[in-house]
DNA sequence: TTCATTAATTGGAACGTTCCAAACTGTCAA
DNA sequence: TTGACAGTTTGGAACGTTCCAATTAATGAA
């Protein structure tokens, strides 16, 4: 039954040549006889040989083997993410060792040490909360090219692909002063994480450069989930001068947010401003459905695998930095289609 | 730079010992005296040494290293599926090369070929359509424990794990009943898959149970997605004697269906009963918020998990088969809600 | 004939581990 | 003094590839 025993050398013998002349034809050298290389394919073919990349790649010590090590693989988001890195590196001719580390450090540690020990020709790492530099340099000056994606761990000289926080927070917090806004929340995240701050500078540089209110009380940090949501819009309504729209974290938040306004007996969508970020797949079909910046998650992990794959064939190469661009995606939950209703009967 | 050359000889000049002796501190052996241990364990450290565990699989021809391969991880309930796998492949030591195929069997022909090359001690797969028997069985005659997960291809002998379609749509088909629906249809979903098969059965049955008509032209197939829904519901709105309530082959149908009665002026979830199958996140928060069968895909994936790893352990198996039991979960689409109303008024 | 040239093939030494059999230490009893 | 024994340590041969230098065979020119 277990047999899979069968070496260059077997091959070899039963077609009548060496052991160099079967790998030669295993790589598609040109130096090899066409009669030869039919024979030896046939014997190939007959024996059930399976090739040993793994002693191919001792004899080397290079392998096309690449890590991929994602936070949440349940949130559609990274594994949109994941599967467009998954699309290049399976057309480049590589395998991934895929791990989720459910936003766990410690485990991200193991993880990738372990990925180390089988020899990954490089990293991509959308990495857990709480990744500090520390916990990446051995790796990093190990010379191993690593790619982040999706969040940033500061302090640390590697590329990324991240998308562009800034430019979108901003987007849309001006797409609500245009709707009429004039005072505007930015709610929930953790105040502590490059994106949120990222995300809050756009929110507060529309405001300013609308000559708007953007003081702290504005921004209310919560956690990052629907929960999270719901905590942070209590903690709002409770103001004495109520803000009259919102700049979610994610998706999940906003989510959270029309929940708790709802149970606060005030419609997203209609007495109040509701925007989200990252237009998860259930942003189109929730109720009300949710306007939210978009970011296009795949084409992310698609760059950011182009990019190891560039860092890995160049033997020499600088830290790189992309930023996907983001565009607003106008549905319900902001009011718009409310005023475009009210403008039709003023009309 | 690129200095990660240290090998175990290396370790062992620093130290003052054989090579024999550090690689019996690496894995830990009795036999080597405490001071000695030490001394190579600060050496290692020191030097930054790591271990190569392709060279170590090529001496012991085995590997820590299973490979999981999904048909579709933006699809959530295989996302979980992975994560599930994923949990209890790390804690145990192992590591997993994971991908998407796509549903294109071609490439998971070649992931699969891909990963045999590498070395895998094992496969955990969820086949993509139209993977044949004739497609595995190279794979499973060299003795490679294989699993299959979610979706059974027939004709091959192999453990898998998959949950109880019969027994989820007979559960749902007799709460359509016992909410009064007389005529009820199987919408989506493409009639030559296994899955298909096995719901459809679950459904006739219970039909038949009650005594019910369960005739073909109930059972309407199409793909098995939000658009082949819509399709579906529109062929049986076409109906002479229409049905009042459906089951659905899975969720995204059941979105389907759900748009398409609206198209045509009815309500889901009160002019019409709708089932759907998996309870993807979705289902919870989508107006009307879906009844479906409940699969519990992240426990499906751990246990599929657990078996292959069983297998790999144990040097002989045998084939097993697992059969995940699933649950009705009732919310608004099924008409429940309604029919409670009513009876409040009624009493 | 002889020699250079090209085309095709080959043996053996790597690569970094593990494992086996053998070889060192001491210690203690005979 | 010898031998038995336990506790440690060790050299070299694997594992299945690739690569280099070297060999052979065939051809053609001198």
């Amino acid at each position: 039954m277990k047999q899979s025993k069968v070496t260059v050398v077997d091959v070899a013998r039963a077609a009548g040549v060496s052991k160099s002349t079967v790998s030669l034809v295993l790589q598609g050298s040109s130096l090899v006889n066409e009669g030869t290389r039919a024979k030896v394919g046939a014997v190939i073919r007959e024996l059930g040989y399976v090739y040993n990349r793994g002693a191919a790649n001792l004899r080397q010590s290079k392998s096309k083997i690449v890590g991929i090590v994602v936070n949440d693989l349940t949130n559609s988001f990274f594994a949109e993410l994941a599967v467009g890195m998954d699309m290049v590196v399976q057309s480049a001719g590589y395998i991934q060792f895929m791990a989720n580390t459910s936003e766990n450090a410690d485990r991200q540690g193991e993880v990738i040490a372990s990925m180390r020990e089988h020899g990954m020709a490089g990293l991509i790492l959308s990495p857990a909360r709480g990744t500090t530099a520390a916990d990446l340099r051995p790796l990093v000056d190990s010379g191993i090219p690593v790619v982040l994606v999706a969040r940033n761990v500061p302090g640390l000289k590697v590329s990324s692909v991240v998308s562009d926080g800034h430019a979108g927070a901003a987007a849309a917090v001006r797409h609500l002063i245009e709707l009429g806004h004039r005072r505007i929340a930015f709610l929930g995240g953790f105040n502590d994480t490059a994106v949120f701050d990222e995300r809050m500078r756009g929110f507060r540089d529309a405001l300013q450069e609308a000559g708007l209110n953007a003081s702290d009380e504005l921004v209310i940090s919560s956690a990052p989930s629907r929960a999270g949501g719901v905590a942070a819009v209590e903690r709002m309504l409770a103001m004495v001068d109520r803000p009259t729209a919102a700049l979610c974290f994610n998706d999940a938040v906003a989510f959270g947010v029309c929940d708790g306004l709802r149970s606060a007996r005030i419609e997203p969508g209609v007495d109040f401003g509701v925007i989200g970020f990252d237009d998860v797949i259930e942003a189109k079909t929730a109720v009300p459905a949710l306007t939210t910046v978009s970011v296009d998650p795949q084409g992310m992990g698609r760059r950011a695998a182009q990019l190891l794959l560039k860092q890995i064939n160049a033997g020499d190469f600088d830290a790189e930095a992309l930023v996907a661009s983001v565009r607003l995606v106008v549905r319900e939950s902001c009011g718009a289609a409310q005023r475009m209703k009210r403008e039709a009967v003023t009309a």
